[in-house]
DNA sequence: TATGAATGAGAATTCATTCAT
DNA sequence: CATGAATGAATTCTCATTCAT
């Protein structure tokens, strides 16, 4: 035998560590795709269980509760794809501009990957996905967006993603879905209709994902 | 003698569906809040027991279970609004005009009423509440509304209307809040600012709601 | 107004005893058909209620509880047959031939209604009905009856006759049934097949139901 | 290392699995008793879990309703005796000896287990034990049985049997009472007397019961 | 006396959690 | 760390009983 006691308990450690983090990626894959379905109430560790083909035991020994799961859930789906798309607008300038294009990025994800969007969709208050405030705000200081209340704005956008999250996830959508979708908010902002065929027709740039996303 | 055995049996029978049907509203106006409150799934049914102020057996005597009562929630809470906006806008022409003042009464109906705003931005899938596609296929047709796909945009609106239902529910809002949100609708449908500014100057009629409305 | 007070109270009371009595039939009726369906422990009021075609309440106004239901309904599909039966065997001297005929008189009861035969086969426990013991015993004493112990003798006739029961209430039976039952009670009683065939050839007297039998 | 991965997994299958049965085998041993002192119907889910020291909620990890139960208990209850029987028959000829020491061996279970016997009279419908058809066609032919309608006959010899077991399960009774029901059984048959005696003083062969039989 | 809505105790069932292996 | 049987509190659901009409 060539490991001295010293080097076999590394290696357990290891191997340990290594196995309770697949089992964790394990639960919340099968996790997004329970909430998706059902919705932040409904579901029973069971159906975790399940769909992550574990023992009832192993749950626990990862996590204390379903709303627990459901915010690790959240954070683990959504972790890289707000700073990748403020990574990929780092070059664009102009509200307009910076908010349709971010807009098309996060659809592109969405009709990407069905069940993210419709996970999304669902327990998007669990989540603090958030609009891009600074953007919102540049643009309405600039006359760019012509809306009223922020309050109201805000509620619109949001709704329509939302909705728009919905629907990406529960059925076929055209390709075009996700642009169109954001031409409707443009217009909801009031941004005039030459500058909105400018920002639909800008090159969508590259998301970069890093390593183990979803 | 002046009450015969058929007499009598009428007047109990009656009698009892009076009182059921009394019963009945209570457990409905209970339901709206607990609905509102917790959403779709989590309510148990103690918590309409405790709402409504009946017991346990009394639940079942009524409704199979939460679900058949959310549907008979749904269907009690927008029973009459929906004709009654209709009727409201008998003599109103052109969709901008019908569109825009039948978004003004249903977020007034909303102001005026929080819990049924909360019920309704929750529960609003299972409702069969819809948007008046008429209204907005014929604006599409005549060009007054300058929208692209009639799914997107449906869902830009929908999402919208709901999250101002939650927002509304969920905290005070100015007076405004409602027809700033239509105005924000208008806009995404591509309505002109002119016709805008028309719609949200227009008198609002009065809804007329008969008898036991929620 | 020809009647005075008396009368119309005499008049009130006996249309409401009779109008009592006929429920109270009713009940019973239905309950004869409830318990051979479903045993004397699996059926609730309501199954009653529900075969009787009455309210809840009234059941109450008639009967206690299902086991006083029970024992009323064994009293009254019974009543008279048993000593309808020793009537008819009146004439007939000899333990073989009255205890065989007396069994072909209840066995043609049971064909002619087959849900009484069913019920009685299910609760006879309840009822307190009972082989006749005294031709038994005198059949043993004078050597007509080759049985051993008595107790093993009235379990092998009663369970024969109770499965009988519950065959005739089950399916159709040829009309021959009862007969060939009789002639393996005789048989297990040791009778010999001479006489067997003797009681099985006697003339049926006829069993005389008074009034409102079931 | 000695153990791998697999190896531990196999061995907690293993012993979860024997734990199961063992509990299992805890409630089918109770639900025999509580079936026999009170039929199937009476009987709630807490007499079982009474009676056999087990939570509520492990009643459901083994068993879906009462009704499920009642069918594996008899299933339970009767799976080796028939075939043990039919073993120890092996050797002997001729319909009459067959079924008298048969039915010989069956009472003498009865009477070594009264609550066996007792749950067997009272739910033997359910169970699907059948009287020996083989032997009791093949006495007919041979002319050894004098029995008429073969349905009356079994009728008779299944409700004497029943109404012994629900006898013995009930009350002390003598040594010799399976001996005498069986005589009153062959006598019914239309067994001669001679024949009788040497069926009844025939050796009863020993029944070989298998492992965990109740 | 007949009615049937309301009641609430009790029975059935689910499910989050523990723990020995 | 993974397993899954056992647990019992929480929840759902049934049903005997009451009572105003």
């Amino acid at each position: 035998m060539s490991t001295n006691h010293q080097d076999e308990t590394n290696h357990r450690t290891r191997v340990g560590r290594e196995r309770s983090a697949r089992t964790e990626a394990r639960i919340l894959e099968a996790a997004m795709g329970v909430f998706a379905k059902m919705g932040p109430d409904a579901p029973k560790i069971d159906d975790f269980v399940a769909a992550a083909g574990i023992a009832r035991g192993t749950f626990y020994n990862h996590f204390d509760s379903v709303d627990a799961l459901l915010v690790a859930t959240s954070e683990w789906t959504t972790r890289e794809l707000l700073s990748g798309i403020e990574d990929a607008l780092a070059g664009i300038e102009g509200p307009a501009l910076r908010f349709g294009v971010g807009l098309r990025l996060f659809f592109a994800r969405a009709q990407a990957d069905r069940v993210w969007s419709l996970f999304v969709g669902r327990v998007w208050s669990v989540g603090g996905m958030e609009l891009p405030l600074r953007d919102l705000e540049e643009g309405s200081r600039l006359g760019v967006f012509r809306a009223p209340s922020h309050v109201a704005t805000r509620d619109m956008l949001m709704g329509g993603v939302r909705e728009a999250l919905l629907r990406i996830g529960n059925e076929d959508v055209p390709e075009d879905y996700g642009t169109e979708l954001t031409r409707l908010c443009l217009q909801a902002l009031g941004v005039d209709a030459r500058r909105i065929a400018a920002v639909l027709r800008h090159e969508l740039p590259i998301l970069g994902s890093k390593e183990e996303t979803p």
